[in-house]
DNA sequence: TCGTTACTACGAAAAATATCGTAAGCGAGA
DNA sequence: TCTCGCTTACGATATTTTTCGTAGTAACGA
């Protein structure tokens, strides 16, 4: 039992991810198929896929069972946690450790509809009642 | 002119951009020197940020003038429109293109201090009466 | 049974990033 | 003038990330 956390995915490790976070624990084949459906400019090819997702087992970024001889693949921990990990890595490098100013940012951008904002009024005001 | 955008930073140059950002154009002794202070335990050679801000320089990620035998480097863009390219990538990836979602669990992390909470509402605000 | 098909395993190559060693140039003093 | 201390240029190596080719294996249908 090591206690080593699982490490930040790559880019392309990310993406991998997504598919598997969205459509629940999928086979290569599968992930492969969404990829390159996803982006039919850049075919990427099965094997490379494969090695891929072999690659983030190793890792501990994913699990795996095996099923009717074709191995199922599941995220290792959930998106939440790892948009949690991914946004704390992100702020501190391109915002100084501001997460309010990403924030602002991000809701400068004005593509915020206005259910969204008032979910984000909701929270706001959710934390200023448990501040006191 | 050629119309290339500048590239998309990785993460030790983005590390170098910081620095520029927040102290204003700067040799690479500067640079590296504050990267090191920085981050003690991972100690950095001259010349590797050196390479790195030759590397930037080429790709037009930096600008540099040559001032009394020494070079002086300067980003080619500021860090509020680096920030805005960075933020759309990051949202892509990891929150699957929604900035809301975003916000919402940078919000939710409780690190936001009252003083932020209000510029925040005060931009909500500002963009619901724009809305209309 | 035998060939076809759909997988996985593995190794290796290509491309992108990161790190450094060495050489060469120049100015300030001894 | 000669040397020391800085600085840049350049090339080489190491490491990480991407991408595939090839081979082996098990199921399935003819």
């Amino acid at each position: 039992m090591n206690g080593k956390i699982t490490p930040v995915p790559t880019d392309s490790e990310l993406a991998i991810l997504q598919v598997l976070w969205q459509n629940g624990p999928q086979t290569v084949r599968f992930v492969n198929d969404t990829l390159n459906a996803q982006n039919p400019e850049k075919e990427i090819g099965y094997t490379t896929t494969l090695k891929f997702m072999q690659l983030m087992l190793d890792k501990g970024i994913l699990t795996r069972d095996i099923v009717e001889r074709s191995h199922i693949y599941t995220p290792a921990i959930p998106e939440e946690q790892m948009q949690e990990r991914l946004l704390k890595g992100f702020v501190d490098a391109a915002f100084r450790g501001s997460a309010s100013s990403l924030v602002l940012r991000a809701l400068g951008n004005g593509s915020t509809s206005q259910a969204d904002l008032e979910k984000i009024k909701a929270l706001i005001n959710e934390i200023e009642q448990n501040n006191g």
